[in-house]
DNA sequence: TTGAAAGCGCTAACAA
DNA sequence: TTGTTAGCGCTTTCAA
């Protein structure tokens, strides 16, 4: 492989040129400048990144930590819009992603920060954590540039992204009691999520804002997962027999909502409205389509690696930024 | 950032040592090791893979090539379990995934084998390289162990894993045959797909065992893409009345293909059965559900990844490896 | 405009 | 069992 050693011994100069010949720096001859470019490009020459992210301390590498890249949780395509939003930004950039699985056993035994600090990433991009991951608080703790998205907690080294869930989540609960429903239920994700005790607010807030009373016995968790919905439907439905209306914190959820009323021959918005969160792309293909409320993953990602970039070449602070959500109204909702 | 040298300072010991305690190299006493251990978790030592990746000439990184993972193709979830896969099987050895975006800018300037050597990667996947690439060649002439997804080209340092193509699509059409239709049309993905040309061949394998004519006007290319999927058919539907069955080279397209009949009105499966090929998350929620051919994307990648690594540890030789694939009857078809 | 020299953090002969 | 030395390929002072 060639080395700029190769190329300063055929143009009869030192490396120091050729490095500043091939870097594009100004005090060096044109026509020196122009040999050593062709030389190079001659012995088809490629500049070792490791050598020089080694000297200059910065490998121009941002670290990718995404959970839900399993092979079951590929269904709701959330984390692959996230990925590829941070992607096409990337692309414009001098930076590449290195992706690092929280889910394996490497993992365990090395921490996040471990494997960022290894390959010397200049800063990381967090989707996916869990509140109760320990790992968490080592990464606030370390001082790796980082973006969390859905995470909404930052430090001086630490912004994130995320979307208005309280808000999406009130707008969701307020378009099924606009429309007349007097119960609304809720399936919530789960406990160590950070969304889901906003979305829980969010739905609070629209009770409240239409005079009815909050009742604990009309929400669950469903852990983000289609099964466990459609238990926890199975069970709510059948205990509650004047639920009008359902509101689930995640389209694939709503899916096996859906799947519970349909097997307690309850009729879908007639009988029962139901309402997901995400948006994603199964929601306007399953039938009845289903009504949800649209946050804009690929955004999530895409202004997530921005603002990653940004910390890392202008040194701006991190930042903490809230998309809004749209209401998408579909066939599953009166 | 501490360093080996910081840690045989505060051992008083040389370089060599912490690094050959630290690498656990035999040749060391035990008593040294276990201060030099401590002194390392002490300063809370990382190593610095770059340093260790320039000396050793080898980056523990795997290069992965992806076209498909822009905005609008996530739909088809395919490169994503692709992509699950092969995470899954090299989150239990020492090898990181670095993505490299071929559908960028940068890409144009720079090649994917240079994209490549200037990170040192030990190897690469590529998945969804179109025939015509320019790069294709370049790959192939250089000499990183590769291996490909899906395009049958093999050298002494390229393996590729694919599915059964040829096998898959004659099923498809045979099904459709067995059920007694007699004019089979079909929506082929594109001219530049590997997998086309094979899938184009199995349809007309199935046409010969079955004594039907090929017909040349009931071929059309959708380009992989939905939209382009419900134009072509839209066509062919009015052209060829006697219709009465529609094999498509991917969900996506039939999905297209299943609202174009639709807005004919003509009833699917009853006239008109239409079959896909991927099988997709979508596929089971469409209504009619979508009969197809199953391939199993997830092990695609997992595979290409284990070969992959094998070439690198064992320095097995490439292999061609094909998968097989499967039947899925659902409500599309009779 | 160019080159010599030092050094980024690590590994690996080789010698002791 | 340990240390000395050289070197991976590059950038960056500093001096010429």
């Amino acid at each position: 492989m060639t080395t700029i050693k190769h190329i300063a011994q055929q143009a009869g100069v030192s490396v120091t040129t050729v490095s500043r010949a091939l870097n594009g720096y100004s005090d060096v001859n044109v026509k020196t400048r122009e040999k050593i470019k062709n030389i190079a490009k001659e012995l088809n020459y490629s500049p070792n990144s490791l050598a020089r992210s080694l000297v200059k301390n910065q490998s121009e590498t941002i670290g990718l930590l995404v959970s839900g890249f399993t092979k079951e949780s590929v269904k709701d395509g959330f984390t692959v819009e996230v990925m590829s939003g941070i992607n096409n930004f990337l692309s414009e950039t001098e930076y590449d992603l290195i992706l690092f699985n929280t889910d394996s056993s490497k993992q365990r035994k090395k921490t996040y920060t471990q494997l960022c600090k290894e390959r010397r990433v200049d800063g990381v991009i967090l989707q996916g954590i869990k509140r109760d991951d320990p790992y968490l608080q080592e990464v606030l703790d370390s001082d790796f540039p980082c973006v969390f998205i859905d995470i909404p907690v930052s430090s001086d080294h630490v912004g994130y992204v995320s979307t208005n869930n309280m808000e999406g989540a009130k707008k969701a609960a307020a378009h099924l009691l606009e429309n007349g429903h007097k119960e609304v239920a809720m399936i919530n994700g789960h406990e160590q999520a950070f969304v889901s005790r906003e979305r829980l607010e969010g739905y609070k807030s629209a009770l409240k804002e239409f005079g009815l009373p909050f009742k604990e016995q009309l929400v669950e968790d469903g852990g983000f997962m289609e099964e466990e919905a459609y238990q926890k439907t199975l069970s709510l439905l059948r205990k509650n027999k004047s639920i009008d209306g359902l509101f689930c914190a995640s389209d694939l959820m709503a899916i096996g909502a859906m799947r519970a009323a349909k097997e307690l021959n309850i009729k879908i918005p007639e009988e029962l409205s139901i309402i997901g969160y995400d948006d994603i792309p199964l929601a306007k293909y399953v039938s009845p389509s289903l009504t949800t409320i649209s946050q804009d993953k690929y955004e999530l990602g895409f202004q997530s690696a921005r603002m990653l970039v940004s910390m890392l070449r202008e040194k701006t602070a991190p930042e903490q930024s809230i998309l809004e959500t749209k209401l998408i109204k579909r066939e599953s909702t009166k």
